[in-house]
DNA sequence: TTTGACTTTGACTTTGTTTGACTTTCGTAG
DNA sequence: CTACGAAAGTCAAACAAAGTCAAAGTCAAA
């Protein structure tokens, strides 16, 4: 799948420009054979706050994306994190959260497994579907003070 | 039966992949001359939590569904617990067990504490007390399942 | 023969992707 | 300063999956 291809090259950018990076939409585009739009989309679509990631842009002559990934300090995580869950969270955006800690080497592999295990729908498929997410939320914050004490 | 040789030939599939397995419904169903949900069906009734399988699935264009197969010959500790645990366990309980595994080295002390997190009544509290047992239930063995060999 | 568990099917829903037309913003040549 | 052109942004339509659900079928056991 294109968006996928792009995300992972965008990716491996990031890598090569020590987390921060300069493209061009249109040029990109261009090189890939897609419409500039598609490069919109992955951004908007997999490089997200939630994920840890900083977008900025400049349109007009010479205008560029610059993204840029966040590295803050564990604290600063767990309390934005905390806060940033509402009373209902999806499992898709869980996950984005979680990939975000695990990313970040605030939880171990394991961990990760355990904690999304645990706020998937098929573990909550004995909460009626429209009550699911609020649980979540509070299971989700639940776990996440049970790692800033230890 | 269809749905029995479907799961045959997913089992199959299994077995080369090394225990994980990446399908598309729609081209698997054009295949075999199928409706697509019937594939969901046989991956519903077949390849369940119970028996050690862990489903993911994305939607839209290039969408597919991942069946993973948790080995349980491998750690029989934790079959053993995850076959006693039943469909309804009360928090007192859970604790117990997971005293156990990490008495035993099987969970870190910040795993017993994110699945003691995940699994207190405190977390469950958006679920109606009587159901609160079952949902623990499987929120547990899911986890269970999310630790075997990894 | 009736019942109930399991299967099969297909209509409809939800989610994710791709594309392109149109809008906004910015730098710069005049 | 203004106008123009070169970006990026936005949005909705078309498409491409998988999910859900309920109706209808099958079959064996009571």
């Amino acid at each position: 799948m294109l968006a996928d291809y792009i995300a992972q090259m965008i990716e491996e950018m990031l890598n090569e420009g020590n987390g921060t990076l300069e493209l061009q939409r249109n040029e990109m585009a261009n090189r890939l054979g897609c419409v500039p739009s598609q490069i919109s989309y992955v951004i908007s679509s997999r490089f997200t706050p939630e994920r840890g990631y900083m977008i900025e842009s400049r349109r007009g002559g010479g205008g560029c994306i610059r993204i840029i990934r966040k590295q803050i300090s564990r604290d600063e995580y767990m309390m934005h994190f905390f806060c940033a869950v509402g009373d209902s969270i999806e499992e898709a955006e869980t996950d984005a959260y979680l990939q975000n800690l695990y990313g970040n080497g605030l939880i171990s592999n394991r961990e990760y497994q355990i904690v999304r295990a645990a706020t998937s729908n098929t573990s909550l498929s004995g909460v009626p579907p429209e009550k699911r997410n609020t649980v979540r939320a509070a299971l989700f914050k639940q776990i996440l003070l049970s790692l800033m004490s230890v």
